[in-house]
DNA sequence: GCCAACGTTGGC
DNA sequence: GCCAACGTTGGC
């Protein structure tokens, strides 16, 4: 079992459209980096869902649904997608801000790399963050 | 709205 | 293959 964090715009892409929708691919990325850490996502991984700009908070918790395949709105061939479906919502969203000052965080990508949308995570930092929004 | 960080592109 | 220029992301 693995653990993710991704990034998105809520005008992009929201925590409560996704809960809306139910299932969602994760297209978008173009960044190897971030498609690298896509493509090591297996069915059953837990990826915690953050919102960059607006809010800046971990507001949930997502399940990877479907192994990467080719990004369905791009033929270029460098780029894939998964699919995710939402767990739960987190009573307290864990804010930037709370991650940067809890030393246990202060190594994760989110904060060490600001730029890089899907990051993978330690169990002890995934669990660390969901501690900190059961609230 | 600014700017730092950093990835990508393209000229040499 | 280096590196300057440029574009994008995202925090502030």
């Amino acid at each position: 079992m693995q653990y993710f964090l991704v990034k998105s715009e809520p005008f992009k892409y929201s925590w409560d459209k996704f809960n809306q929708d139910g299932r969602t691919f994760w297209d978008g990325v173009r960044n190897y980096q971030a498609r690298n850490n896509l493509k090591e996502m297996k069915e059953g991984d837990l990826v915690l869902f953050y919102h960059s700009n607006e809010g800046k908070n971990v507001v949930g918790v997502a399940k990877v649904v479907k192994e990467f395949y080719q990004d369905p709105t791009t033929e270029d061939k460098n780029w894939v997608v998964v699919d995710l479906v939402p767990v739960e919502t987190l009573k307290n969203p864990v804010s930037l801000e709370t991650i940067k000052k809890d030393e246990r965080l202060i190594d994760i990508a989110l904060v060490r790399q600001g730029r890089l949308s899907v990051m993978q995570l330690k169990q002890a930092e995934f669990d660390r963050i969901l501690e900190l929004g059961a609230g």
